[in-house]
This record gives C-alpha cells, sequence and structure tokens, in this order.
DNA sequence: CATTTTTCTTTACGCGCGTAAATTTTTAAT
DNA sequence: ATTAAAAATTTACGCGCGTAAAGAAAAATG
C-alpha cells in the first residue's frame, strides 16, 4: 500500500505486468478476465493504492452505473427508512446511489431531475412530491430516464409504479375501528401535499357507506409538510371547539396522528380503548416513531422493506433489458394492521 | 428548446457564435466573460438544450466542485434536519452535494469516505459514528481531503470541529431540575456510539458535585442506533425495579427519552411538573419530535441553523484558501433550555 | 503433437472538456 | 484619434479511460 504512487490505469496496469485493456476490462468485471490474470491484478491492486478515475470511466459511458433516489421529504424518518433499505438493495446488485431529497419543495424536485439528468444514471427511483409535482417537467424526465414511481403515484409516469393498498389499507382500519368502537371521522388536511391522502380520504368515505355508518370528514388548514404541526394545531382547535361527531379519530397519516395526540394530551382528552378514555385516535403508515407514541399509535402498516425491494427490482429489470416498458404495471402492497393501544 | 440536437460544447459554442474556450469559462464563472457575451451564450442556452458534461468537467480538475456530506444515520430526523441545512448552504455557495449516512455501521462510514475519495471532492463535511469510527482510517481521510468534522468530535481529526457545547448544556438543565425539584439521575447507554454521552455523562457528574447534590448514572444495555427502542425496553425495567433514587430522570439525548416517555406512560406513571406527576423526564437536543412527545419534552436545544452555518463556512474557507489548518480550531455552541411541560 | 479456442497484447483513436499561448478584436482611457 | 487594457479567438495539447482491430500467446481439445 505504498511504493511509487500510480496516477493512472496505464501505470497500474505496467506495475502489475497486465497491459491495459485487460485491466481496464477486469475493472468493468473482473470475472471477464482469466483467474491467472484475475490474481495478478489483485496482488497489484493490494500493493498499490489505485482506483480508476470514476470521471474518465463515466465521461465515455453512454449511461453509468449510478441510480439516483429521490424522495420527497427525507427528515421524515419513514422516507429516510425507505431510502435506506433501496440502498443497500441497489448497492448490492453493483450500481451506485445518489440519494436526493425534495425537501417538501417543488423546485427543489425538479432541480434534483436536472441534477440527475448531468449524472446521466442507469435509472432512477422517484418518490414524487405529487400535487405539487410539475407533471410535464416529470414526464419529461421520465422519457429521457428509466424511471420506475413509487409510493406517490402520478398517473401513466415512469416504467412503473410501487405503492401502498390505500385503499385495503383503509378499509381494514374502518373496519377495526367500527367494530371495536363509534365509527371514525377522518381528521386530514384540506389540501394534502401527498395523492395518497386523497384515496385514503375517498376510501375511508367508501368503507364508511358500505358499512352503513355517518362519515365525517375534518379537513384542516396549512401547507408543507410539517404535518406534526398542523395535527398539533389543528387537533386541538378540533377538540377545544367540540367538532367532533364520534369519540374515535383516523388521521390521514401518523405525522398527523403523532401531532394530534399531542393535542389530545394537552386539552386532557385521556386517549386509548379503556373505559376511562375520551378519545381512539388511530394513524396510516406505521411511522417509525408510531410505536413510541403515548399510547402507542394503532396504525396501519406498510412493508418497507417489500416496497423497497420490488421498486429495485422492477428498476434493474428495465437497466438490464435495456427496454422501455411495454404498459405501465402498477403494483399495490396491502397494508396490516397495528392494533396497539390507541384505539 | 428544439433545433438540432446540441451534442457537446464544440457544437454549442458554434450554434452561439461564441468560441469554445469562451463559452467553457462562461459555464466555470458567468460573470468572467463580457456582458454582451454572457446574453449571447445565455440566448443559446434557451434556444438549444445544452449543458456541459460534468464527467467531462471533472476529469480535468484537480478538484471538483462536489462537497461531501457524511452523517452518521440519516433516519435520525436531528441529522437530516442538519444535513438539509447544510445542503441549502452549500449549494447557495455554487457548490453541489453528495449526501451519505453511515446507517450506524462503521463500515458504511469507510465505504462513504472511500466513495468520497473516488469523487475527488473540494472538500468534506464529516459527523463520524465516534465510537465506532476507525480513527486510522478517517485520519488517512483527513490527510487527504480538507475535512470538517461536525456534531462529533474526534480528537485532532480534521482542520475543524463544530459541535455543541455540552458541558454547558448539561450544566444548564442539571441547574435547572435542581433548582426546581429533586435532583435527576442520569439515563444512558453504558457503551453509546457517540462520544458526546460521555462529555454529557462526565458533565451530569461534575455539576451534580458541584451542586452538592449525589449522582446516580443508570447505565442501561444496548447496541446500535435504535435509541427509542433501548430507551422503552431499559426505561420500563428501571422503572419496574425501581432502580430511580429521585423522582427526575435527565435522559441522555432526545431518542432515548421518547423511549423513556412511553416506558413511564406503559408503566402508569405520569410523567411532567405538577403534583400529580410521579417522574420528571427531560433529555438533549431539542430533537425535531421532542415537542410532539406526551407530555412535550424540556430540553436543551442546539441551533442546527448555527451549526449548520459555522460547518460550512468553515470548510468554505479552507477550501478557497486553498491551504490546511494551521492549528485545529474547535467551536462549540451553547445549548438552550427548552422549558416544556416533561421537567 | 497439431489444432482450435480463448485470452492477452499492441496499437490506435476518440470522448468532452480544461487550459495555455499567441494573436486579434473590442472596449476603455487618455 | 491614439493608446493601453481587457476580452475573445485560434490553435493545440492533454486528461484518464473505453474500445475496436489485428496479431501473438496461452490454454483447451482431440
Amino acid at each position: 500500500m505504498n511504493d511509487p504512487k500510480i496516477r493512472n490505469m496505464e501505470e497500474f496496469a505496467s506495475a502489475s505486468g497486465i497491459s491495459r485493456p485487460t485491466v481496464s476490462k477486469y475493472f468493468n468485471d473482473p470475472q471477464s478476465v482469466r483467474e491467472s490474470t484475475r490474481q495478478r491484478i489483485e496482488a497489484a491492486l493490494e500493493q498499490y493504492d489505485y482506483r480508476p478515475n470514476i470521471y474518465a470511466i463515466n465521461q465515455n459511458r453512454r449511461l453509468t452505473k449510478n441510480i439516483g433516489i429521490v424522495v420527497p421529504y427525507l427528515a421524515d424518518p419513514f422516507f429516510a427508512e425507505i431510502a435506506r433499505n433501496i440502498e443497500n438493495l441497489i448497492i448490492a446488485s453493483g450500481f451506485r446511489t445518489i440519494l436526493l431529497s425534495s425537501h417538501g419543495d417543488p423546485k427543489q424536485e425538479l432541480d434534483n431531475l436536472d441534477l440527475l439528468r448531468s449524472i446521466k444514471p442507469a435509472g432512477v427511483l422517484l418518490a414524487p412530491l405529487g400535487r405539487a409535482s410539475d407533471p410535464a417537467a416529470v414526464k419529461a424526465f421520465c422519457d429521457d430516464v428509466p424511471t420506475v414511481l413509487f409510493d406517490c403515484n402520478i398517473s401513466d409516469l415512469g416504467e412503473a409504479f410501487i405503492g401502498h393498498n390505500n385503499v385495503q389499507a383503509t378499509e381494514q382500519i374502518c373496519e377495526y375501528l367500527c367494530r371495536t368502537g363509534e365509527p371514525p371521522v377522518f381528521f386530514e388536511m384540506r389540501t394534502p401535499p401527498n395523492p395518497n391522502a386523497y384515496r385514503r380520504r375517498k376510501a375511508y368515505c367508501e368503507v364508511m357507506e358500505k358499512l352503513g355508518f355517518p362519515t365525517q370528514l375534518i379537513q384542516v388548514d396549512g401547507e408543507g409538510w410539517n404535518f406534526e404541526e398542523i395535527g398539533y394545531v389543528e387537533g386541538k382547535r378540533v377538540i377545544s371547539q367540540r367538532l367532533l361527531t364520534t369519540n374515535t379519530v383516523l388521521c390521514s397519516n401518523d405525522r398527523l396522528a403523532i401531532g394530534f395526540l399531542t393535542a389530545a394530551f394537552e386539552t386532557g382528552q385521556r386517549v386509548g380503548r379503556g373505559e376511562d378514555c375520551a378519545l381512539r385516535v388511530a394513524g396510516h403508515d406505521n411511522h417509525p416513531y408510531s410505536r413510541f407514541t403515548c399510547p402507542p399509535l394503532t396504525t396501519i402498516s406498510h412493508d418497507y422493506v417489500l416496497i423497497a425491494e420490488k421498486s429495485v427490482e422492477t428498476l434493474l429489470s428495465f437497466i438490464e433489458s435495456g427496454e422501455r416498458a411495454q404498459s405501465r404495471e402498477t403494483t399495490l402492497f396491502d397494508g396490516k394492521l397495528m392494533m396497539r393501544s390507541s384505539a
């Protein structure tokens, strides 16, 4: 790991006693050279500290070994977790990863796509902002780069979509709540940034109707991605103004629920299933922190690992085949009821 | 935005009627060319969809315009927030950003540094894992690449360190707790991954001694970065086994405290300052979620923005001067007591 | 051993851009 | 208008690697 310093592949090749084209071949695929040759190169690699210049490598490739990952809001542990799983899977497949967050900002999302373009990625996994996304710009990007959408669907964009089955999940928790107590009201943002929320709203209305219960949508104001804050502020208002027609609140997502729980706590509303409780609160997503709320949050879980696996697998198959999608496939994973003590 | 497609700077130059070297100069710094020239180039940029190939650009530069950011655990909103602030500042300074998480894993941290090496970054902002980091490897990296450490100090590594004043912060919250009720016990991991914890432990012991109160360290088992889980499981044990010598618990960080609060809730220990409360619980960090615990967590806040600003500013000054640090400067920001209702 | 197949070497070119040097043009100053 | 300074152009080379073609060497086959 010392000796004279190696500056490029030429020098490394002569130091290892192998020709440069063969060394180049080795770095593109170690299995493509003869066993004995590989050993000589790897012996030299241990002796000298050389690694190919990735800029020079990628300059000539039409597409690189880079895969972009874009999430709408990385400070949300939900996306951080999913991104982590995706990263690991991609790296295990021999690709590199570039993780970008749109920070809830449509302009940032476009900047991210722009940056990715200049990186010439082999493919991109995109969880778009949703309502705030610029559909035309995203479409233009998807036309240029093989892109698989996940978590948040924008109709017809990308090669495929992998997400949650919001309908099944909402039905499941609504049925549970109706079966075990008063029917839930639906607590949500009036204009949620993410389209999953719309599907959940719709599913809530449909399943409640099917079950023969009245619906109540509590649509609160608030923009952006500070869901806990919105859930807290508006939860306090809703509780103090006695806007709830039942004692059971189904929040559109766990982060709203986390804020709502705080509101309930501060207004002295005991939350839980017990006789002495004034409210039941449920969420949606099985957010990493939902286990640690007080009381722990009853919610619908989505399998991060499954979504990550399917997304990566789908993208890699497009990359490896070099083909684009004939028809856009949509994969939805069912949610699982996480019964905890909040509802 | 259409016309014949531009393949490289040569073609773009002739399309814009400007020579290639001048165009190159423009892309390196638009202000470095004459006003009229700039306008002609920018007019052409609107007409043709061209952007320089970043691989070709970086191949010839000895150092790129890339700045690496490495955090120990991105799924922790604390780091996600700090990373977000840092990213924005760096981008505003005209650099690019590469955000990497070590996922709590020393091997991943080395992989990240390795990846950054091959990217030839202008500089790196590194929040190391701490105890688990490989000091020799990190040192070797810091020798090669201008690196500023933040959040977590490793003695003498990097050009500078920017972090929290754990001593001042711990003193402040200890004094507050002692003044307003029973003296706190210190709840922490026996072998915390992050050295900040050690400093807080030490500061706790010193300030309690200075104030003339007894100390009690509750050092719980557990490895890794699942702090909430550890705080929850061990908190339950500690409470049920009645290991607390006072009614006040100072947790080494907010994530432990979040788990501890859940443990207190589930064991029926009411937390807060009121007469009817059995426990007071405080944390450290002003974690983004600490406002939304039940009850909201009294803690010590650290100013993300200040730390981000100072870190970026420090790194950029090294990059721009092209010099390395004469003497390693350490900047510690004071914490601010966030009085909420948990203690 | 001769023959075929596989692998490696040699030679050579190109990718898209940075950048230096010498020259010409444009602008600013006198 | 003359001169000096600033900016653009032309020309040319190099960065580190991918990759193609032709020939030489090694390995596998019979």
